[in-house]
DNA sequence: TTTCTTAATGTGACATTATCACATAACTAT
DNA sequence: ATAGTTATGTGATAATGTCACATTAAGAAA
């Protein structure tokens, strides 16, 4: 048996109401799968994965027009789970979202079909699923909230200062592209909004990263 | 004992799986309540009312940034449950949403108070709202495509269609505002849009009214 | 009826942001 | 150094939201 796993598969909230058969097949069903950067994890035409647990990397996850325009729904960081890949167990969830890996990203994956089993027979396991979905709303509707009412300048300070602060480092290895699709706007507008900010000496910019070089500036222009 | 009161409680899914106690727990802090039209069930600020199930008349969900623009998450008829004027009970719900009566409407309302008590007894009950959460989760993800990714036009042309099939009759009673409300757009430019529609003899405008006069070019803009 | 009042609608000017079509610059591999 | 690739810069245009009013329609009051 694979210690690693036994000991995150324990950190689930309802592990201690399974029973030694349901603890056995979800472990059974459980695996670790690797993704490089820049992979799919879930699209909407995609197969189902499962319920999807960070390990080491992280996830995004974003809605996507027919255009091609991408808008971010939340970041999942090291011991989050993504639910969204879990749609087939959730049939509640009806919205095609897209999956990708920020990084090159380690994940451990609760099969699909062995979850939804789990689900219909425990009820401990069905809370969790929606208690889950519910928490990530939350978190979504934060973000429309930021895209739908704070102007495109208040929006990347803010998404600058965030993102140095999760770093703990004042360069931010994004290209205007990368961080166009995070704040849910354009390339161009992203250029120009940071050479907006790097003529008021708020950033200092290089190729494929911004380094800020006025923080309390940026925070005050994000409020 | 009201015996119509009784009649819907007895609908709610977990129903059967509450004991006396907690039956008897549930009756007794429930009431009907009525909301007159423009009425706000729910407010950031305001105090969380519970559990809010519509008996007749509808209810509108929606955001509002600090100028006053609305972006509306979904509208709730008969029978249906809303779960975000029960922010406090369901302590996951972070966001700010406003609760408005559409029409004169009357509410059956499961008090906050009782009804955590009873999530916290009862799994059940826990699931049932966080089930409903993840429900209203992809409705909301739903508007927002739209919002995101169709142009006004189609939205509008959407707008149109649906409400006129929900009535049941190709004049449709709101203003301009309302629409704007609606859509989560602003109100000259539902005028304009109304306007060009007209001139495409689509609809017919009268005040605080529009009439659709051809359904499939309608239909046809929408997609 | 006539007038008054208010709500609803119309419209021009402008700001912001998205989109398109390129030009330029900076790295990478050979 | 050269070529190829990725990243960045920039002007023009379109869509939408915002602001400041003008106009119109419907109902209330005289």
């Amino acid at each position: 048996m694979d210690e690693r796993k036994e000991q995150i598969i324990q950190t689930l909230p309802f592990w201690d109401k399974l029973n030694e058969d349901e603890k056995e097949h979800l472990r059974k069903n459980t695996r670790f799968v690797k993704y490089s950067k820049d992979s799919h994890i879930h699209s909407c035409t995609g197969t189902c994965v499962g319920l999807v647990m960070v390990v080491s990397g992280g996830l995004r996850a974003y809605l996507l027009s027919e255009e091609g325009r991408e808008v971010t729904l939340f970041r999942l960081g090291q011991g989050q789970i993504c639910i969204l890949a879990a749609s087939c167990v959730i049939s509640q969830l009806t919205f095609d979202a897209h999956i990708v890996a920020e990084k090159d990203t380690e994940v451990l994956v609760f099969g699909a079909h062995a979850f939804l089993q789990l689900k219909e027979t425990n009820l401990h396991v069905e809370c969790f699923l929606y208690k889950l979905a519910t928490e990530r709303f939350s978190e979504v509707m934060w973000s429309m909230q930021q895209l739908l009412f704070m102007g495109f300048d208040r929006r990347l300070a803010l998404f600058l200062v965030t993102e140095a602060e999760k770093n703990g480092s004042l360069t931010i290895e994004l290209t205007h592209d990368q961080i166009a699709r995070l704040t849910g706007s354009a390339r161009e507008v992203v250029t120009r909004m940071l050479k907006r900010f790097s003529e008021d000496e708020l950033i200092t910019l290089k190729r494929g990263k911004v380094v800020i070089s006025d923080m309390d500036g940026l925070k005050l222009l994000s409020e």
